[in-house]
DNA sequence: ATGCTTGCAAACGGTTTGCACGTGT
DNA sequence: ACACGTGCAAACCGTTTGCAAGCAT
């Protein structure tokens, strides 16, 4: 684990720091479990673990991660961004409208749509996010 | 023009004001346009047409017109939200990288497999979002 | 040793809010 | 007249930044 970690880091020029190893830990350790964390929620997991960090930190090691295309951000909520580690597939999500629970999905005949409309309009696709706003049906 | 901006307005329950009709007739005259204004973009094109509101009134107003079904309020750069008429068709954007421009589409088969995914999940589709990424392809 | 990193606190920028005054119906 | 709407300034809140001290290499 540790070892990986410090090559992921060492690859985007990251020094292996303390901060940056138990922050990419908690994104690892939820990794699939479709979580999706403010830079405030991994700050609180980090001091509950007894790992103080400043909050500042926090902010700048996702930015660096962001750059360096470990983590991914999206904005569900207006006021807040989330991160979570890249997929190198690219999925999108589903939002509860109700419980804010997001599910990821992913669908290759939307993204070919997509790059063909970009297309036509003389663009070329470079990324893209989708955001559904659902809730459940009731049975 | 006044006449079917006030109906506008007192079926949304607003009292026919100076500022709400002045901002309507903005977001009317810049329709079709492509155009998506920031509250504060808004506020200066109506403190140039020599009325003075406050920044708070466009802020509220906008509010009040995204509740009552008349704009949409997007989110193409993560700091700063955007405002545009609402088009009943719902259509999608792609946003270019390099400048910024926007450009508006609708693709019915998309939408479709939307309903399909969020059905599959057990969800029913409520409202969504999707944006491009894209850059001008160079001939 | 040296330059990247961190923590803290202060600054920032878009947005919201409290309050006293103004305006549409 | 009365409730609703407005302007102003201050508050808010997520995020960023300047700076002096700390750590990885």
């Amino acid at each position: 684990m540790s070892d990986k970690t410090n090559k992921n880091l060492k690859e985007a020029g990251l020094k292996a720091t303390l901060p940056r190893i138990k922050i990419l830990e908690i994104l690892q350790r939820t990794s699939g479990t479709e979580d999706h964390f403010t830079a405030e929620e991994i700050y609180k997991e980090l001091v509950l673990n007894n790992y103080d960090v400043g909050l500042a930190t926090v902010y700048r090691v996702l930015t660096q991660f962001e750059n360096a295309r470990i983590v991914v951000k999206h904005q569900f909520e207006s006021n807040k961004s989330v991160y979570e580690l890249n997929d190198p597939l690219n999925h999108d999500h589903m939002v509860c409208v109700d419980t804010g629970e997001t599910t990821e999905f992913y669908d290759e005949e939307i993204k070919n749509k997509q790059r063909e409309i970009a297309a036509k309009h003389g663009y070329e696709l470079l990324d893209q996010s989708i955001v559904l706003y659902v809730k459940k049906v009731k049975k």
